[in-house]
DNA sequence: CCCGGAACCTGAAGGC
DNA sequence: TGCCTTCAGGTTCCGG
């Protein structure tokens, strides 16, 4: 479920329970989850750690242990992270269960057994290849503009790319092309610099937003005490959730783009 | 390297 | 109520 701007909020919202404290005790309800190192040894390796610092990159929660270590989590589709003090209170679907020293627990919950956790030295064996923070000052318009150059696919597909851009998912690219009045299945290199500008600020724009909002809460996702966000809200196209018709006045429609649900409105995105 | 599609796994929701 | 189909916020692998 997360994007960037719902990882940003677990980030924000874990943070306070987490700095300074120990890990306790790790529970592995379903090996699946554990990435690195093997499931077995995975416990052991953070017992006793204090957590010094949580980051975020992309769509990856990133917690520093004192160790220099890193423990690495990816919500993928359907996770959430969820903050409990009784063991018996376990969400269902929970796969992992972190207890700390203040008492509290951290429910790793995950329906489709896609999310994923790594213990690294090195946040690069668990992040792979990805694209610029969107929402760094390094990320400038001809930052942008370079990253699509020569590119045949269409926008929506480019956008959604961790490689071009680290943390822009299905519901927020549908979002920004709509503020910047983008059809979803232009091609990279059709678009002019004042359209790719357009691009940019509607980047700059939605995620904030967003975050403001504590994320979206379509389907399942929570914040990690459990109330909902409300950037969904705002929404005009995404996820059909903006209504049948665009402010504008304009019909939105689903089409399919790279196999994902994408919806538009038919007139203010040329 | 670039692009598009299938695969991963399972629940929820909608149609009949 | 129950069965069947479709859809789901992400990433990765494979073939062209």
């Amino acid at each position: 479920m997360p994007e960037l701007p719902e990882v940003e909020t677990i980030k924000n919202e874990l943070s306070p329970h987490v700095l300074g404290r120990k890990i306790t005790d790790v529970q592995i309800l379903s090996r699946y989850v554990v990435r690195k190192p093997e499931a077995e040894k995975f416990p052991s390796r953070i017992l006793g750690q204090k957590i010094t610092d949580v980051g975020r990159r992309g769509k990856y929660l990133i917690f520093c242990l004192e160790s220099g270590e890193y423990l690495v989590i990816h919500l993928k589709m359907a996770g959430s992270l969820l903050l409990g003090h009784n063991p018996e209170e376990a969400p269902k679907y929970t796969r992992a269960v972190i207890s700390l020293n203040s008492g509290g627990k951290i429910y790793f919950r995950d329906p489709r057994h896609f999310g994923r956790m790594w213990l690294v030295k090195n946040v690069g064996e668990a992040l792979g290849k990805l694209g610029p923070e969107p929402l760094s000052s390094d990320f400038t318009p001809e930052v942008l503009i370079g990253l699509l150059k020569k590119r045949k696919a269409p926008i929506k597909a480019l956008l959604l790319d961790q490689n071009i851009i680290a943390g822009i998912g299905n519901m927020y690219a549908d979002e920004i092309l709509h503020d910047a009045g983008i059809h979803p299945l232009r091609s990279a290199e059709s678009l002019s610099r004042d359209e790719i500008e357009r691009i940019y600020r509607a980047i700059k724009k939605i995620l904030p937003a967003a975050i403001e909002s504590g994320g979206a809460s379509v389907r399942n996702y929570s914040r990690p005490g459990g109330e909902p966000g409300t950037a969904h809200f705002s929404f005009k196209v995404a996820h059909g959730l903006g209504g049948k018709t665009c402010p504008c006045g304009g019909e939105i429609v689903r089409i399919v783009v790279r196999n994902r649900g994408t919806y538009f409105c038919l007139k203010c995105q040329k």
